[in-house]
DNA sequence: ACTCAGGCTACGA
DNA sequence: TCGTAGCCTGAG
């Protein structure tokens, strides 16, 4: 349930909206842990929010700012315990679950969302974030204390040297390319969500530096196409050591995507607390 | 100094 | 068509 206050939205969590799930398991690159919660930027907006009492809050929104941006960017008419139902049908993944239950699959700007990935190949989350950061503070917009993605008309305008100052090294090309594609209207990002989801992996591969990973990041992070499923090294080692080598993640489907994320989440979480699967 | 990080392109066989 | 070197950069 969602309530309006004076003071923000409320909605209840029921155990399936994590803040701390949903932020820090790879999708975004642009909310940061704070004392109370949560803070960062999305759709040229800034967001604070935090968990009480079972409830998310996010700080200071209104009715008309939650249906128009936030109730779409945290996916939230989707109802995850039916997702979770169909998804523990297996067995590792019913483990998966258990730990990463309340992550949500978001649905970013996918113009962000792609550029996002493009700079993340090859590359860790730490400095991911500090590029993406640099590109904002020099490309978009101030609104007020925080500056905004810049959009895609801008960075078609950009020079060479210019976007040097963001130090993506061999990236930078590919985000050159793919803005100037994407601003003249040879590659139509919202085309692609009018697709079936091999089309759509196939038309964003067009572009260069757009191989299939980062084409199935910005397909489910940024599309909400939920039977994208990126493998990256994390999830190759995790398939490999729970499944073997012939595994088909359309056992998932139509939720490989956030199949995919809980896993990530789970192996991740492994690691980090050393225990063994 | 050297490896590694959530890939891709370009090139060779 | 398949395999892989090289790529920018910064952290450990």
């Amino acid at each position: 349930m969602v309530y309006f206050k004076n003071d923000g939205v409320y909605i209840t969590a029921d155990g399936l909206f994590s803040l701390e799930k949903t932020f820090l398991c790879g999708q975004c690159f642009r909310f940061e842990k704070k004392d109370s919660g949560f803070s960062g930027i999305a759709f040229g907006r800034q967001l604070s929010l935090f968990e009480k009492d079972g409830f998310v809050i996010l700080r200071g929104v209104g009715e008309r700012e939650y249906d128009e941006i936030w109730k779409n960017y945290f996916d939230l008419e989707r109802d995850y315990s039916e997702v979770n139902k169909l998804l523990c049908r297996d067995k590792v993944m019913a483990r998966a679950v258990g730990s990463s239950k309340g992550l949500r699959v978001l649905r970013q700007d996918k113009w962000e969302t792609l550029c996002s990935f493009i700079i993340s190949q090859n590359n860790n989350i730490p400095r991911i974030k500090s590029i993406i950061s640099t590109l904002c503070r020099n490309f978009g917009n101030d609104i007020g204390g925080a500056f905004s993605f810049p959009d895609v008309s801008v960075i078609a305008g950009v020079g060479e040297e210019e976007l040097k100052v963001i130090r993506a090294g061999f990236r930078e090309k590919y985000i050159l390319d793919a803005a100037r594609r994407i601003n003249s209207g040879e590659i139509d990002l919202d085309a692609a969500e009018k697709m079936e989801y091999p089309e759509a992996r196939e038309y964003l591969t067009r572009l260069k530096g757009v191989g299939g990973k980062v084409a199935d990041c910005a397909l489910l992070f940024g599309y909400g196409f939920l039977e994208a499923f990126p493998k990256d090294v994390w999830i190759k080692k995790a398939v490999e050591k729970y499944y073997g080598d012939n595994f088909d993640e359309s056992i998932f489907s139509p939720y490989g995507g956030i199949a995919q994320q809980y896993l990530y989440y789970y192996e991740r979480l492994i690691a980090k607390n050393g225990k063994t699967g």
